[in-house]
DNA sequence: CGCGTTTTATACTGTACGGTACAGATATGC
DNA sequence: GCATATCTGTACCGTACAGTATAAAACGCG
């Protein structure tokens, strides 16, 4: 622990031979499509082309290595949300936020659906925390839209008589919908048109009186 | 073979020792919770109080079990669509798929969610029939709506720019929405105020002129 | 009763799993 | 160049799984 202030040389002894952001590249897709529990360490170990001690060595076990995943993607394929919460109107952040989820499920070159969702923990106790995570990361746009929504309506911009936590639960609803669509075959044309007639009628909500 | 003319008479032997419907009624909600990888065969005898020699003979195996749990399902827990296509109007029954839907996937006693959903099958080869028995249970419910609201534009009943099979879609997507929700832990009064105030958007989209 | 037939119950087989021990390989620091 | 520390590769361990052989038990029938 006495070269900690150089900053080149890091520890001695033989260094490690694959990058683990890129490793971690390639079992997204894996747990993608396969799930958590599904996903054998195998697969992992030939998707990633590393070996079994070097992934235990590196993430700590099959746990580790899917919140590493899930940290990644969420930064590299949800960042549509950034953007759509950017939208001046409500209507237009929830036309935003539906458009991009459904292209986001149904990229091509990617497993379609949602990572989040697809994901099928096992009721063990030892995954508890596994759980509490894919939870926390689940709820991540449900509580960006429900504040972004809030700042709609104290800026005048909502209907009075319309919840922001409905509404955005109303929004997230259909993404996730959207995502098992996706992952049951359905296309983007498919999944656009059902987004843009939502957002269609969700815009009409916002911009009527309360009846 | 000579005694299938006795109606009473069944096979000679030793008779079953249970209920072939009973049982299944136990194994349905160990793969609701579960869903079908993550429940072993010891989950499932350990719940219907029966051996695996007798598992087998009865159903054939896992995937036995599970078809005819999923028959079980359709038809005991997903019987409020025939109430809801009952509707007199487009807007009604809509109304009544969505409410009928938040209700089945937070019935109190029974397992939150959907079975259809909360079900990750393997992708591999051999459950392939399966999947296909899934998926068409999955479509079940949007085929029907989707002959419903055809004929509900051939009743003049929906609006001409209104396609039905993209308003089938929107609803099915919340209904899933739903039901992922519900598996996480929503409440039965958050998942009632999202199906309310998307029937109401919706309904107010089918009772206005194009735009 | 006793025979044939079917269902039970226990124990087993082969396979795949998550995780690890151990030895060989490759770098740094003196 | 030599000791040391880390990483890589193979082979392994205990466990749990789906599915099955085998024998005992329970019934109808003669």
């Amino acid at each position: 622990m006495t070269n900690l202030n150089s900053p080149k040389s890091c520890s001695p002894g033989r260094p490690r031979g694959f990058d683990p952001d890129h490793v971690l590249d390639a079992a997204l897709p894996v747990f993608w499509e396969k799930g958590y529990e599904a996903t054998s360490l195998t697969d992992l170990t030939d998707a990633m082309g590393i070996n079994r001690p070097s992934l235990y060595a590196a993430f700590g076990n099959k746990e580790g290595v899917f919140l590493r995943v899930m940290e990644r993607y969420g930064a590299r394929y949800l960042d549509f949300l950034e953007g759509a919460l950017a939208q001046k109107t409500a209507a237009e952040v929830i036309r935003a936020m539906l458009r991009g989820s459904a292209e986001a499920q149904t990229e091509p070159g990617r497993p379609p659906g949602c990572l989040l969702l697809s994901t099928h923990l096992p009721d063990d106790e030892t995954a508890q925390s596994l759980r509490d995570a894919l939870m926390e990361q689940r709820n991540v746009a449900g509580t960006a839209l429900t504040a972004r929504l809030k700042r709609a309506a104290a800026e005048g911009d909502l209907p009075a008589d319309v919840v922001p936590e409905t509404l955005a639960g109303t929004v997230t609803a259909l993404c996730r919908g959207m995502a098992i669509d996706a992952a049951s075959g359905a296309t983007r044309a498919q999944l656009l048109e059902v987004a843009a007639f939502a957002a269609n009628a969700l815009a009409r909500r916002l911009t009527q009186p309360p009846g």
